[in-house]
DNA sequence: TTGTATTCGTGACTCATTTCACAAGGACTC
DNA sequence: GAGTCCTTGTGAAATGAGTCACGAATACAA
């Protein structure tokens, strides 16, 4: 559902961009890939934006919405592991526009320390705790290897990040304080391939 | 819930390169996030694979979730956009182990056409639909800008790609026939931004 | 062989999500 | 200002997903 959110949120800014004042849930609804009516339960949840006969009004909603994702102001955030994921992730312009500031990235490879990748350095994982702390960090980025993934997820919660964006093919141990999202690419797949045999529905998920 | 099969295909392809014979379906659970009973019900909705008082026998049921995901052959795959994301996929070598073989890559920068990417050649985003039906691609995974996102999807979906992965924030046209997953790294991290904030469970989704 | 401990498979139940239908409210026309 | 057209907000119904509880089948010990 928080997905339907960020689609709304998204088609928000775009049309907020474009100059218009007003939206129905209709259109909401077909850029989102879903219902006029889950459109307006979801948005109902949260309270009444919209305007009977008219719609809703982009700029106010929009506003409305970055403040229940919680993006009122940038959350700051590190790549942990600068193989080629994390560099490719480094240099993502978007996270800036989303409320996504990546401040840091850490390594072990000192071949790669002290490296500065867009703007962003590359600090040794060794500090990973206090460049945390000192930095401010709320979010991590894990694209390290399957084999020190558990224990670097536990130095990051450790540390006081309050969630971590998982890209890894490891199972990450839930810890009290901190929330995991997965992203296994292969997982995926298996996904694509799953509907593509059983014949399922093309459409499916976010895309 | 194919994720969740996702999950206990990775432990039985574990437990069997161990060496073990049977796995109760606790054991499953445990690994996978969930509950016992989920695990069963799962995997009961395919047919009746463990034994009473035993347990699951590792080996068949991880055939058995092969072929449910279908993952019996690899499939053919191609990255499109051999920008910093693309490379990286392409370097990544669990996706061979997993079931998926990335036979091509697709760029329009001349610079790259004609390169090798771990002995994947990079070809002109020109020869897209002829080089995907000489190939027999059949998934997509889509790294390329915003700007020709839409456009690319249709061609690929044109030339007969089965299934595609997107990466790219744009939300792609579900067409008959050619099954859409999005990735889109922003939206994820809005997920874990509105946890966050909310206060919810950190477990949640898979990691 | 009998008894006890396991563990699967599954129907019944509960909880969450989605869809439906429509009254309430506002805009716009003539 | 009366009538018509839209579009939201929301209970109620329908659907789907997940949980529980227990019978059936098996293993193993005595």
């Amino acid at each position: 559902m928080v997905r339907r959110l960020s689609g709304y949120l998204r088609q928000l800014r775009f049309l907020a961009a474009e100059g218009r004042r007003v939206v129905s849930s209709q259109e909401l609804a077909d850029e989102a890939a879903t219902t006029a009516a889950q459109v307006r339960k979801d948005l109902s949840q949260f309270g009444s934006f919209g305007q009977r006969g008219r719609g809703y009004p982009v700029a106010p909603l929009r506003d409305e919405l970055v403040r229940i994702l919680g993006l009122r102001r940038p959350w700051r955030a590190c790549v942990v592991g600068a193989g080629q994921l994390g560099t490719a992730l480094l240099g993502y312009e978007d996270f800036a526009k989303r409320g996504f500031e990546i401040v840091a990235a850490f390594d072990a490879d000192p071949a790669r320390i002290g490296q500065d990748v867009g703007g962003i350095p590359v600090l040794s994982i060794e500090d990973l705790e206090s460049e945390i702390r000192t930095r401010g960090i709320e979010l991590a980025i894990l694209t390290v290897p399957h084999g020190p993934a558990r224990r670097i997820a536990d130095r990051l919660a450790e540390a006081g990040v309050r969630g971590i964006l998982n890209f890894t093919p490891t199972r990450l141990r839930a810890r009290p304080g901190v929330s995991i999202r997965g992203m296994d690419i292969a997982v995926e797949l298996e996904g694509l391939s799953y509907r593509i045999v059983t014949g399922g529905e093309p459409g499916g998920n976010g895309a």
